[in-house]
DNA sequence: AATGAATGAGAGTTCATTCAT
DNA sequence: AATGAATGAACTCTCATTCAT
């Protein structure tokens, strides 16, 4: 697809050997994930990446850009497979819920890849101008529009805020990836999907005692004769 | 109250005058809101504060505990006022109504405050030693004990999670805060409040359809007699 | 004369302490002069002023403010004694004859800023932006000045052009200079002085031969009668 | 006329491809004519040239030895060509006269090569070790014997200094051609040889007012008889 | 109590140059 | 003959921090 460079792969700026630059952001993505950004050097990196730091300005121009491009690839590829996988899923409901899960299985799976986004990206105010942010934003929109679509059909309540609710979805993850990051707790990200699934769904409140309805039927003599 | 030294007022380690180490943290929390920590200098904090870049290490021992230093009193106030006032509420719902609505307007109020949380501390390792952060988790014991007290009491389901529901209450926050303060919207942080307690409290599933019961009463002849 | 700031004496930059500020000049100017600009580092001038890197920028912003600073005091000081003297001078072709001899003189009794000015700053485009730039121009306009006063009075022909004869005698003194500089003869500049100045004055030619005018007197044996 | 490899032609040391050689070097004038030496990259010049930067290293040992390749050529032609041409010419006067414009042209008309040698090859110590220096010296002995020359068959001053008289043609015709390089002006230099070549020639002393000689005759009556 | 002055320690970045292909 | 790829080696500049006054 790319048109004239065989070598600009999916988001990296990879002149040269496209597999080097990724075993560069590799590294990169350990480095800065163990160390912080401002405390990881890129002397840490090359070392990381069997390279000399010069090969590293050969494939990034700059510390900040190498890791501005650590999500690149990444994030672009979940929202294409996402889009992909949701056509298949009926109803707003299991769609919502597809979403959870894999926004939650995105970060379970790849720890370095939770720490850089959630201990370094997030407070970058640079990020937000990134290409990379902007698949972000049309990742989020996915998640209001199956918002829009479930209240649309019904399935959710019509008085819901779409972007309250994505809100609260993608803030509860994050809040709970951040805490895995820093505090290596809970252990089982993934093994809370159903509970937040269900408490986004239903809340928290007991629903009034009883939804029973008390019928009452008097059957009275029919006075014959 | 203060315990040994009489300088050390209120989380300060204020020797000398007290009121002069406030400036410097004012300053200090607005310079690293603007600039975030690693981009602003104690020259430009000094600068703002008004003293010589000395005398900031006169009353602080390092950058970084400039800037740990910044939430500590305002937790602490914080923290201490929720548990006096938690008191007056009658039932969980209407502790957890108060509780969120307190968090939201903690930041609300504090812009430069909110910034320097959701964008530099969140993000620092350093800061979960910090005697800052165990006021900031006794908090957040707060709002557990309030949710184990509603689901005891029947208010709250009795499937929920406590700390998984206050993770989605803190995280939606933290993210619309965080959002606030990267991208400056939404404007009204406070008025989201009622929607995040309606939506964390009843759900978003529309309940299901009717809850009528159809009943059906087969009324028959009364055979002769 | 300076306003505010008592410490920015004579161009020199030099908060804090002005004599550390002159030291380092002095200590540039050497390592400049015997080594060129990019090949001196700011780690060689340090050790020569005894003063760490890191001080010398915070006297001068950056290294080439600190070679463009070198000239700064000295081609005032130097103007400005120029023109006093100038005034004690009768005539034109000696006002002329002592601007050679001083022009010279600068350069002769300094040999390690003859070096620089020379060799490095006469090749740089960034130094005809400065400050000290623009006292060399007028300095020299004194020249240019003192020729057009001789052409007035007659004392000079009235066919030069003073623009070019003024190139001619800077020309002259900044390739002696420059030789002087990279060759290290002539070894005495100043001889050259008087030489310089007769050329200028008379030319090369040799005038017609003789301008004697042949006047024939014939006397006539006066026919008696 | 090439001495030993058939391909080091014209003092470019051009192994392979003759043409190519010339082609760097003719984009490595134009480099440094416009960014100056260090601030000229090898990447710049491969650029220009449309090679790779391995190949201007197939070409020329360094990047210093690239740059002092340029004057070479160019001053053996200048060279070659002064002394066939000055045979032609009849008394020292003329032959000055003819040095001067053509000192003056080879500046005048390759602007990028003016550049180059004011600006760069002057301040340049190494340059001097150069085989081009060389020939610039040869040339500059040219201008000396036939200054010689003139002294000795009266048509210049028998007072007048060769070696000092040379030095002020040189630094005429540098410190305009500096000046053209820098700053533009003066737009036509080549008009400014005639005034240049009169200057030096008379200088710019007035003539004693009148080299008028009176002479008295005074006729006296012959007495007597 | 306050600070002017000084600096140690590094870090990011650039580029001329080399070499295997 | 030509070059893509890689890097060693520096160098400028910044800043948190210290200390004598």
């Amino acid at each position: 697809m790319p048109a004239k460079t065989e070598n600009s792969v999916k988001g990296i700026k990879a002149r040269k050997n496209p597999a080097k630059g990724a075993a560069i952001l590799k590294a990169a993505e350990k480095v800065f994930a163990r160390k912080g950004f401002h405390e990881a050097t890129i002397a840490d990196i090359a070392r990381k990446a069997r390279v000399s730091e010069a090969t590293i300005y050969d494939y990034f121009s700059s510390k900040e850009e190498l890791l501005f491009s650590i999500p690149a690839e990444t994030i672009r590829e979940y929202q294409e497979k996402n889009l992909e996988i949701l056509e298949y899923f009926q109803g707003a409901a299991n769609k919502l819920r597809f979403l959870i899960y894999r926004h939650l299985k995105l970060y379970a799976s790849n720890p370095d890849y939770a720490n850089v986004v959630m201990l370094i990206l997030k407070g970058n105010r640079n990020f937000l101008k990134t290409e990379a942010y902007k698949i972000v934003q049309r990742s989020a929109r996915n998640t209001t529009q199956v918002l829009e679509e479930g209240i649309q059909n019904g399935e959710f309540r019509s008085h819901i805020d779409p972007h309250l609710v994505r809100a609260m979805i993608w803030g509860t993850i994050e809040h709970l990836v951040t805490r895995k990051s820093l505090l290596g707790k809970p252990k089982d990200l993934l093994g809370l999907a159903d509970d937040i699934v269900n408490t986004i769904f239903n809340g928290i409140l007991n629903p009034p005692k009883d939804p029973t309805i008390q019928v009452k039927v008097q059957l009275q003599k029919a006075e014959g004769r």
